[in-house]
DNA sequence: ATAAACTATGAAGCACACTTCAAGTCAATA
DNA sequence: TATTGACTTGAAGTGTGCTTCATAGTTTAT
């Protein structure tokens, strides 16, 4: 059993954002102590971790909210989850390439500028001429 | 030159998103016609193109924003430039980690659930044993 | 010439994911 | 016992990145 405290330390989140994780349902109902305090147990936290896995991968909290009350419902759900999954799947796949692609640009963006660093003229180009060139190098 | 419909037709963008960009001073100013009308140019286009390659990398507003600013200011800034995209692509392989590591856990996310629709006893299984499986096998 | 379509502006509004605040309750310690 | 610190709640506030609105001027097609 954890305090408010505890658990947020363990998950690197906020007592606050703990809070409104439970009153937007992307959790269990969390035990309470005598007097309203919450007692946060390892499989809250565990379940925390997989709400973080989502949120790292940018589910939207909406969806988070979808997929767990699918899970607190059960079995005879377990068709939708998978299908769930599997668009997060897909989702963050698209997202990777995304950030991939972004990458290719950026990286070659970089060597441009070191290239012009090692050039003594580079204080000749100009801001027009700097990206005519980078564009001309990588294109979306 | 293109109009203000045509850019947006061209860039996927929103009007309004342009004349944000513009306001945001993302882009440079944006040449008018007789009587106010935008006049996108080609390079305006290649502009807004790196803009979205930058957004498409989750980079904020304000970064690019600043990075816009040393752009226009010109040769003088290359160095704090060449930091500034160093960061950004520091920042998209850590997003890009943050992703990969989010998809192998989904994968046996999915792996599970594929097994589970094959055993005709999954009726059986509750969610709280189901999380107790999924996190046994990956850990964040 | 008049309606439809396009463009302009500033300001307000919105969705998302939290964060902070106000006002009070509970627990431990000096 | 008094104060300090942790905890509670509902409500309001914040930052980001747009989007929509109200109002008005312009261009084009019929």
């Amino acid at each position: 059993m954890y305090s408010a405290k505890e658990a947020a330390e363990i998950t690197g989140l906020s007592t606050a954002t703990l809070r409104y994780y439970e009153r937007e349902k992307l959790l269990p109902k969390i035990a309470r102590s005598s007097s309203k305090y919450r007692q946060y147990t390892d499989e809250d936290i565990e379940w925390i971790k997989m709400i973080q896995c989502m949120r790292m991968a940018n589910i939207p909290i909406q969806s988070i909210k979808r997929y767990v009350s699918l899970l607190i419902q059960g079995g005879t759900t377990l068709e939708q989850r998978y299908i769930m999954v599997q668009e997060h799947m897909e989702d963050i796949k698209s997202q990777i390439a995304n950030l991939q692609s972004a990458l290719v640009l950026t990286q070659s963006k970089l060597a441009f500028y070191e290239n012009l660093l090692k050039e003594p003229m580079h204080q000749n180009i100009t801001y027009v001429e700097e990206w005519k060139m980078f564009n001309h190098g990588g294109r979306l």
